[in-house]
DNA sequence: GTGGTCTAGACCACC
DNA sequence: GTGGTCTAGACCACG
């Protein structure tokens, strides 16, 4: 499993590695019934302590991405997809909502922002 | 001053108040040379403890919002509507690139964030 | 032999096995002298790990519920059934003094407690 | 804050600082908007690890027992007492469950597990 | 002062 | 082998 961490990140390493895992569910890199890796092999290969792993995949569990079982490893749930979608996209809206509220604040035209959107679109 | 702290939000209390005093100077409430609350009355008045309130007001002369004069108190810098201005547009910036990232990182057509945009930008 | 082994139980599986057995015992499909199945066999059976059902197996015989004759196999004991009934009885009397405690520390009434008893009873 | 710790027994300790609070809750000793001994102080005072009562805090809170503010500390939520209440009420009837489910399995008499319970109700 | 995160080990239970 | 819990520190951000 290829995670990379940033020390510097304000995120906490927790947290990337758990964008990280659901990253790779939305992009079907990991699938319903897949084992995830051993939290002490993961922390082995990317050198962070096991409690961090462990605290990063009690998360993924405790919002239905995962399941563990005691003595044999962690599995991808079945609704896991489905789960990591919706979550993505209520994301996405919520940056909107951002920018409309912004917007709106300071009286900043639609259009700008349609063309701004455009531009970044296009630019990446 | 009226500025509303939420506790139980997640941006830190000083943040708060910092995008607030921002926010005034974007809106003209807040113009060149105008006296900020000194900081005992706006902790007093907002009941919010003293060092937050100097925080806030320190990174604002930081990063040039404001100018402070030793016993008299803080004024709003000439350059502050500009500077404000440029935050904003940033800010507004950095959303939608996470709106452009996220779309494309999980391939949502394009039209429809232009679609929600449309939605929540007459909805509210 | 019939066991249905929950994998998203708290319950170790071990402990399921060894709950399945007593509880054959006890309805008497298991009877004074029977051969349980070999522990291979059990494993391949019901998809266990043939270390598990030994954890089982070693048990039950620690608390006197079967024998075991090297190279030949496991055999109910003589005194498996009186056994199995007073661990029952015990399970369940253990089950009431939780009851009584909780009910008496926050203050149930005794009534509240006997009609929801009746409830499950007719209910099930 | 009184909380008796015992090392030897099967439920983790983070778990037992959990009954205790909750139980605590319900016993008013703990109400709504009160401050919880905060998690430094606590582990200094039963001489626990700090990872240890913040685990216990953490879950508290995502049960919604309690709400943490960043520098400040934790407090008892509004809707702490009616949880508390709930979950305990939950709790008799899982071992009620059990009781009935036990006696209907080995064919054990209703009359048998009352007197039963009013023994055990009366000896304690 | 407070909580939030992280480490580098350890010991135990389960498979 | 696996996960579950715990320690005794540390450093950082917030009030």
């Amino acid at each position: 499993m290829k995670i990379l961490i940033s020390n510097s990140s304000n995120v906490p390493i927790y947290e990337q590695i758990k964008r990280e895992i659901i990253s790779q569910i939305l992009s079907d890199d990991l699938k319903y019934g897949e084992a995830l890796p051993s939290i002490r092999s993961l922390a082995k290969d990317i050198k962070i302590s096991v409690m961090t792993i462990k605290k990063a995949y009690d998360e993924l569990e405790a919002e239905g991405y995962i399941f563990t079982q005691q003595g044999k490893g962690s599995y991808v749930s079945s609704k896991s997809f489905e789960l990591a979608k919706e979550t993505n996209q209520r994301e996405i809206e919520s940056y909107l909502i951002k920018v409309v509220e912004l917007s709106k604040k300071y009286n900043i035209d639609k259009n700008e922002i349609l063309e701004l959107f455009e531009f970044l679109y296009r630019g990446e």
